[in-house]
DNA sequence: CTAGGACCTAGACCGGGGTCTAGGTCAACT
DNA sequence: AGTTGACCTAGACCCCGGTCTAGGTCCTAG
């Protein structure tokens, strides 16, 4: 199955711009193929690798590490440690971005709290407001 | 408690530029008081409104919004119900954030499985090569 | 023959969130 | 008096990740 640059977009969710940027920014592990006219020809692996690609960027991961990823693919199955030890690391600073936000989260939530009790008692008592209003 | 710039900077981890930049941009509720000199001088209050503005931003809040939630404070008790509203839609959307995460999350784990069995048991498929090398 | 639509390249532009520089003020030490 | 160090403003600069434009090619349908 061969898709034609619009379609791949389509399946993706990416625009036709980030796709052309995409492989000239080396994030695609080898150049996509042309057909006789110079356009690009997509295979169902390239899609597949692309899906990949969304989740990594969904998670965090800048184009630089994913331009490592490819070329490590790139570089040939030698280089599945690498791969796993690049994925590795990133699982963990996902992790770590989870738990950040949750943190963040309590926090958010018992302003949250204090407001809503607050709103709900029909403001007594200012809360937050600026000193200087006062 | 009076404290100049700098020792704001280090006590919230944020650049003495940002701090300015979150001022400029109007962040804070209300400008910062100055001394004779036209230095500026935090409150206490300051702090901890810096301190919640650094959570929302490690959560991902745009500064645009956190100027809106400024502006609310700024215009006083009033506005509390939007204050609320503002905060909820925020929460909602760092909970949203997580499950995203949490869905990348099982995509690369499960790459990094499948790398990890294939890896130790010394690679005799190659996964995920680049059909053009075979 | 012409028009439309999908595609091509190179390169400009954009928004977000800072960071840094230049040039200056002020207060405190030595 | 001189130097240091913290601060001031205005504005330039930077990185990231796209997005959009200009100008061109090619194919297909009317």
């Amino acid at each position: 199955m061969e898709l034609g640059i619009g379609q791949v977009a389509e399946r993706t969710g990416m625009s036709v711009h980030a796709l052309r940027l995409y492989e000239r920014e080396g994030l695609m592990p080898g150049p996509v193929r042309r057909d006789a006219g110079g356009r690009r020809v997509y295979t169902e692996w390239d899609v597949e690798w692309l899906h990949y690609c969304t989740k990594f960027r969904a998670s965090g991961m800048p184009l630089a590490t994913i331009r490592k990823f490819a070329d490590l693919v790139r570089r040939g199955p030698e280089t599945e440690a690498e791969r796993l030890e690049l994925l590795r690391e990133h699982q963990e600073q996902v992790v770590a971005r989870i738990a950040e936000l949750n943190e963040c989260l309590e926090v958010i939530a018992s302003k949250v709290r204090v407001y809503g009790e607050h709103v709900a008692r029909g403001s007594a008592a200012e809360l937050w407001s600026h000193p200087a209003a006062t």
